[in-house]
Order: C-alpha cells, then sequence, then structure tokens
DNA sequence: TCCCTGTTATACCATTTATATAACAGAGGC
DNA sequence: GCCTCTGTTATATAAATGGTATAACAGGGA
C-alpha cells in the first residue's frame, strides 16, 4: 500500500500516517497478520524520522488496530471492542454532523455520504 | 446556552471552544442574529484568557458561522456554501467510517447513529 | 557473530497553545 | 466631550507539542 504524506498539511504527521494506515485496514490493503514496514524502513521510504512513524505506531496499537513484537514490528491485528468503538464513532460523528446541520446539509445527504464512503471502502 | 470547558481534555481549549457554539448552533441554542458574549466577558465567565476566547471567535468567522461587528461583537451568521460543507462533512466522515469499519461496525448501525443524533440535534 | 527488530534516552529546535499586559480606534450613551 | 463598551494589535513569556538527530540497548533470527 502507498502511504502518502502531505507536509503542508495542518495535521501532524504521526496523525496522517494513523489515518492512512486505518484507512488500509478499513479498504483491506492491510489484512490481519500482515506486517508493517518497520519504523526505520518506513521512515526511510517517506523520509521523516523513525520517531514519528513509532509515535504512529505506539498509538495504532493503543487503539487497537495493530501488535507490537520485537520480532516482527507492527502486525495487523485488530482488537474489536464494540460498545468502546460505537461510542467514538458516536463522538465523531456528533462533531460532523453538527456542522453539517449548521450548513443545512439534510439527513438524507449525510445517509447518501454513508453510502457512498463505504460503498468505495468494502467495494460495490 | 451553558458553554463547557474540559481542562482535561487533549483537544485545545480554543477548539473546544468552538465545537461548543457549532453544537449550540445545530440545536438550536443559538440563532441568527444573535450576539455571542464579548472577548472579555466570555473569558471572564470561563475563566481563560481573552485571547483564546477571540481566537475561536476569528476561526468561527473564517468558517462561516459568525460574523465579527466591532460595535456588536461576534454575532451569529451562518454562511451556506453547499458544496464545501459536503466536501468537509465527506472528509470528516471518511476518517470516523474508516475507523467504524476496521472495528466491525455495520452501516446500518452507522446509520442508526447518525439518526439519533440528528433526532437529538434538532429535536423529534 | 552479524544484522535486523523495537525500545529508550537525550538533546535540540520550531511551532502551537495559553496567558499576561498594554495600548489603540470605532461606536454608543450620557 | 467623556466614559465605556466593542474588537484589534502588539509584545512578551511559559509550557506543551511535533519533529529531528544521535546514540545505545536488548531480543531474536540467520
Amino acid at each position: 500500500m502507498v502511504i502518502e504524506i502531505d507536509f503542508n498539511s495542518d495535521d501532524a504527521i504521526y496523525l496522517q500516517l494513523c489515518n492512512q494506515i486505518i484507512l488500509g485496514i478499513a479498504t483491506s490493503q492491510f489484512h490481519e497478520g500482515e506486517q508493517l514496514p518497520s519504523v526505520r524502513t518506513l521512515a526511510e521510504t517517506i523520509g521523516i524520522n523513525m520517531h514519528t512513524v513509532n509515535k504512529a505506531y505506539s498509538i495504532l496499537q493503543q487503539e487497537g488496530f495493530v501488535k507490537i513484537d520485537r520480532r516482527k514490528g507492527a502486525v495487523i491485528a485488530v482488537d474489536i471492542n464494540k460498545l468502546q468503538a460505537l461510542d467514538e464513532a458516536r463522538q465523531g460523528l456528533e462533531v460532523v454532523l453538527a456542522r453539517a446541520l449548521c450548513k443545512n446539509i439534510s439527513r438524507n445527504e449525510i445517509h447518501n455520504l454513508i453510502d457512498q464512503i463505504y460503498d468505495s471502502y468494502v467495494g460495490i
């Protein structure tokens, strides 16, 4: 999977890294058990510091998307905690929906966006 | 409207302030044309610095939620740019949905969350 | 033994966040 | 005119964050 970092983004590099990898898992570009590049090689590939990659991996581990093994490095291993995941999804949606509602975006328009994005992730 | 700031939050104070006010608009606790407290009084009320409030108001102005008048201060004035708003909503949803999909949250569960949140905002 | 892995520690610099003062200009009320 | 309210602007400071740069350590595989 190609990981792209926008160095002009407002988002921190380690956050973009996290999001890209999560997106990769969601779109089946990364599959359970697959090894991610080592912190040193990925840092070299992208052209950033080792510690920045390490920070991203550590957060992904903490959030239950990978497990880190001293031998193999970071391995995709999604830990499912449905209740917690639902709660986090709700919190994220609340922020997005408040903005959308202010801007006169209808409930249906949001539902349509959801379907579009889900389709693009899982394949139609 | 009561504005609550969590000083232990990871989110910056000015960001929490923005989100609270946007939430207030979405839930009709603030209505078009209503004046927000002056930067000094709101800062005093919350117990933070004037410039922190000023930063939040400036961002809200930039994002098209308020207009700032030297005489009246910040006034709720939502500027509707549907295309841009839809695009921003999509970007926000993409991040939330990627995480949700990884954690085995179904499309229907998301749709239900959307309905719940929308209902809680506009009143059933 | 050598090399690869993550881990840890330290230092450094730039940016961001938040605070603290201070002063300025426009507008409204008296 | 005077006072007071608005936002605006300019500094300065302290703390936290983001990112980089080195270096060294320990575990495991070839």
